[in-house]
DNA sequence: CTAATGACCATTA
DNA sequence: ATAATGGCCATTA
């Protein structure tokens, strides 16, 4: 466990239930913006179940098609069980983004 | 140490 | 709309 990813984690368990938010969103919580790639690696490599990574998307409203276990099919069910509405089948609602 | 990788981002064609 | 390019950062080999 990095002091890096531990703070990513800090960030996404802000996002409110019912909301996403980019990863270029987290790296700016974290100091920059230029972190999303790094916040991407540390979701993909450390997938705890605590962490809601399935509120995290890019920077096109779109889900990461390498999604853990089920593809960003089963992500985009979670995100619309919490109340999340979607522009199209891909794409998340832009107002339903963390500002 | 260096080189390669990736759940990214923005620009350009 | 998609494809390719360059840049960015932390992690891993």
């Amino acid at each position: 466990m990095t002091d890096f990813t531990e703070d990513v984690y800090k960030i996404v368990k802000t996002i409110p239930k019912g909301k996403v938010a980019s990863y270029g969103w987290v790296g700016k919580q974290l100091g920059s913006a230029r972190l999303a790639r790094a916040v991407g690696n540390a979701l993909h490599k450390n997938p705890f179940a605590d962490i809601p990574c399935h509120r995290v998307v890019n920077s096109q409203g779109k889900l990461a098609e390498k999604f853990g276990k089920g593809g960003w099919r089963v992500q985009k069910e979670m995100l619309v069980a919490e109340g999340v509405r979607f522009a199209n089948e891909h794409r998340v609602d832009q107002r339903w983004m963390v500002v």
